[in-house]
DNA sequence: CAAGGCAAAAGTGTATACACATTTTGCCAG
DNA sequence: CTGGCAAAATGTGTATACACTTTTGCCTTG
């Protein structure tokens, strides 16, 4: 028996929450304790802390002696999370537009019109992820970003494929620079309903994967 | 040794989830689960459980070795706070006036009109925050009230002195008027700006509120 | 008296054990 | 067959026990 302790609910967290993410557990299915236990070689102790913590965060629903399943998703509940996404970078981008220093705004919106910057990511994906957060970032609310970050983590195995082919690419970076002009020009209103659009687009798109992905799973 | 079983989880969390939301736990307060289980007359595993569901609510912060702690709250977070309730609120209005059903709308605006419908309720708190619940749910998001109410429970505890007065009471029926008024013709640009404002107004009571209940604790 | 360090006390981390609940199985009656 | 029921199997709920970690406070030493 090897050592006495070791982090395992650290563990068991990251590797079910990654299961959860991208449906390695299926929606609907039942997690059992024990036998997530037995294969991550710890007790049912930890394991139960783990899913606890990701009940709370939205990966798992909790019925008291039923135990632990995996998320239900279904095409309204990816529109709603990208609903309540596109709500907080809206507001997020008019407030920056009233309120951030010239200082941050230029900096920001330089880098990003940069021509080569895509080059920075390891995919389209990633790039468009961090662009909107560093985005929503510039308002300065700490939690409004921390909100963002959980809602992408449920929303990421839907966007994997979105812009793999060169139509989106071409469009999604058209729409970014769209964006960014009118971050500069502090166009608050304007801007809020363009990232609106272009955000629920997206959406369309992920509820589009999600059926494919599915699919397979069935 | 009385029963064998009882719902401890569900118990702790309500009652430590309590105490966190109106800071019997200090801010930053050590909470010792050994102390809590004798409390309770749990034993430590039930507590840790419902602690840690506390935790990715966002009432207390864990290090591992070190334990648990309830959240900290200053102006900041408070503002924050209430600053993503306005962007979820804003979006939901201006969406609301455009796709809402127009016998919700109308149902939704006679009801909340009404001369006595504050009798309906315990306090003006309470007036308020389902008027603003209800009026959220009117978007069809049920991810996005399903946020709000986690905001809510969070401020809750600096919400309570906030209608006391006459005066701020008067005004607050008045600005409900005024967005109840703008909801019917639905004119969300203008409607979000008056809600925001109407918002963030509140959050500058809460962090008063916040300031003297602190004060009082010190 | 301050600083450092060591040992005891207190607290957290998790394995194990067993009570209780739910689900499954398999048998029997209709 | 088929519906239903009881017993077995499976799974959750939590108390207890003990290893490991951090904190505390006393004692030594500069």
């Amino acid at each position: 028996m090897a050592k006495r302790k070791a982090n395992g609910v650290e563990r068991v967290y990251e590797l079910a929450k990654k299961r959860a993410m991208d449906f390695t557990f299926a929606p609907g299915q039942k997690i059992k304790e024990g036998e997530l236990a037995a294969e991550f070689g710890v007790s049912r102790i930890p394991v139960r802390e783990a899913l606890n913590r990701l009940v709370t965060e939205g990966f798992m629903t909790f019925v008291p002696n039923k135990g632990f399943h995996c998320r239900e998703m279904d095409a309204e509940e990816i529109h709603s999370l990208y609903q309540v996404r596109a709500a907080l970078e809206m507001w997020a981008f008019r407030t920056t537009c009233r309120t951030a220093a010239s200082s941050d705004l230029e900096a920001f919106c330089d880098y990003w019109s940069a021509s080569g910057v895509t080059d920075d990511f390891e995919s389209l994906d990633i790039y468009d992820a961090r662009f909107h957060s560093a985005m929503a970032g510039l308002c300065g609310n700490r939690l409004l970003v921390r909100d963002l970050r959980q809602i992408e983590e449920k929303i990421l195995a839907f966007r994997n494929l979105e812009l793999n082919d060169i139509v989106r690419r071409t469009r999604t970076l058209a729409e970014h620079a769209r964006i960014i002009s009118l971050l500069r020009e502090r166009e608050g209103e304007q801007g809020a309903l363009v990232l609106e659009r272009h955000i629920l687009d997206s959406a369309e798109n992920a509820i589009r994967t999600a059926q494919q992905l599915f699919l397979e799973l069935a």
